[in-house]
RNA sequence: UCCUCAGUAGCUCAACGGUAGAGCAUUCGGCUGUUAACCGAAGGGUUGUAGGUUCGAAUCCUACCUGAGGAGCCA
């Protein structure tokens, strides 16, 4: 369906660059994202992956043809289309596209047409669709976010002398001893797990690089079906040699802020996409409400929780302790006995960890977790012993605290538990392209 | 693993014991500025599965399947 005009080829551009091209004749490759029709004019809206755009077709400007494909586009055909870019303040993105010549790529039959339609749809056919569904305005706002924030974890830790060391996927042991782990069956005469946490291996390379991180995929093979959970979900972990618990609080709280001031410097356009409340993101400032478990145990007691001192905080008391904070609220000092064995004691009460939480606001729940870890020889054996762990698969472990122990700590940061809090999200299953959970593993 | 809720047209829903319906999508027709465009028409159904109650079941009962939300646990 080519034109029967001897159009010169323009330059191809996308849709997001088109305020650079007001008045010039243009290439835009993409796929239909609606059409109206009124007679002798149509308005396809192209969606080339970087934006939508308007394009106005009038027929008596056009040859017949070229006409003709444009007003039987269906939803999601694919084609590419030239004409000038010109500002139009009533249309989506500001600019609009005189159409004078379109060519099809590949037309979407009429009997099978594309299942998402502009009109609402519910949670399971979206989720059976999701590689059709990530073509939409909002789930595509939400993985830009992610990005933003993906790349903003990089470049912080990246211009703060991190130096990034992976550690591995497949793990012969538990990180902390409990039950959540997926087993691979391949390797001979060993058991082998998915990684559920880089942590140990972290601080192993935090002592051969002094400040560390690890950023990859985790997997727990935890019975949890909620909004805030993935089998398989992203972390970023630093480990930071030489650092006590407020060193660790500060880079925390310091990442927190400058990923948020990153998405709001480059990603205002997707936040309103998804309606976020961009002045609550705003509001969120240094330094963050910080308390003790003690206190954090006692506000929830006031506020009407049931909760009683040793006990961990559910989602319930999470939500309550960050309400009518503007910030995420960071909670230190739990009771060791509801923490992992690694973590270093508080030295005027042993029974407390140096552990801290990061909880955001809202009811998006733990964002951050991490703390101090021991570093003397003999009481992480006591501890190993105490957690019933086989100590033979920790004694490289214990190697840490041989040869030149020192103080150390880091934390665990969850992107996809991030990104539904920065875009407002019900759940986190719409931060990454394709969730992974309990009862879904296609496509 | 447990608790709660829901499965009706491709999609979102209505009908709640008496002839299964609407909007969107699709097809055909109309419209030169539409903004989830609009107007007219058409096609589209073994009401999740299997039993049971009843003259009669989408509707009531039982079991199962599938999905959603939550608890515990966690980021």
């Amino acid at each position: 369906m080519s034109s029967e005009l001897n159009i010169e080829s323009p330059a191809r551009i996308n849709v997001a660059d088109a305020s650079k091209h007001a008045g010039e004749l243009v290439e835009i490759r993409g796929w239909l994202y609606n059409l109206r029709k009124s007679g002798k004019i149509v308005f396809p809206i192209i969606r080339d992956g970087s934006g939508l755009m308007q394009c106005v077709a009038v027929k008596s400007n056009l040859p017949e043809p070229v006409f003709e494909t444009l007003k039987n586009l269906t939803q999601e055909s694919s084609f590419t289309i030239k004409g000038t870019v010109r500002a139009e303040p009533r249309a989506i993105g500001g600019y609009e596209l005189d159409v004078a010549d379109a060519q099809l790529v590949q037309r979407v039959s009429e009997e099978h047409p594309y299942p998402i339609t502009p009109k609402d749809h519910g949670i399971e056919f979206l989720m059976d669709h999701r590689h059709l569904w990530l073509r939409s305005r909002r789930q595509h706002a939400a993985i830009r976010v992610r990005h933003e924030i993906v790349k903003g974890i990089r470049d912080y830790f990246d211009s703060h002398g991190f130096v990034l060391v992976d550690t591995p996927i497949f793990t012969p042991a538990a990180c902390e001893g409990s039950t959540t782990l997926f087993e691979v069956d391949y390797f001979e005469d060993e058991k082998v797990y998915l990684t559920q946490s880089g942590q140990l291996y972290n601080e192993a390379n935090a002592m051969a690089f002094g400040k560390v991180y690890c950023f990859g995929p985790t997997f727990r093979a935890e019975k949890s079906k909620t909004r805030r959970h993935l089998t398989e979900f992203w972390m970023v972990e630093p480990e930071i040699a030489f650092a006590d618990l407020e060193e660790i609080k500060r880079v925390a709280e310091e990442l927190i802020l400058y990923l948020i001031s990153r998405v709001l410097e480059n990603r205002k356009e997707e936040l309103k996409v998804l309606e976020r409340d961009i002045a609550k993101l705003e509001a969120v400032h240094a330094p963050f409400p910080r308390m003790s478990y003690d206190e954090a145990v006692k506000l929830l007691q006031s506020r009407g929780s049931e909760i009683q001192w040793g006990g961990d905080f559910g989602n319930a008391d999470e939500t309550l302790l960050a309400q009518g904070f503007e910030s995420p609220v960071i909670v230190d000092r739990y009771p060791a006995e509801i923490k992992a064995f690694y973590f270093q004691p508080d030295e005027q009460r042993p029974e407390l960890a140096l552990g801290v939480d990061i909880i955001a606001p809202d009811g998006y729940g733990e964002i951050v977790g991490g703390g101090q870890r021991i570093h003397d020889l003999a009481l992480l054996e006591q501890r190993l012993v105490e957690h019933n762990l086989p100590r033979e698969a920790f004694e490289w472990y214990l190697d840490i605290r041989r040869f030149g122990s020192v103080p150390h700590g880091g934390f665990g940061l969850g992107v996809e538990r991030f990104v539904a809090w920065v875009c407002n999200l019900e759940h986190v299953r719409e931060t990454i392209p394709y969730p992974r959970m309990l009862y879904r593993t296609r496509p």
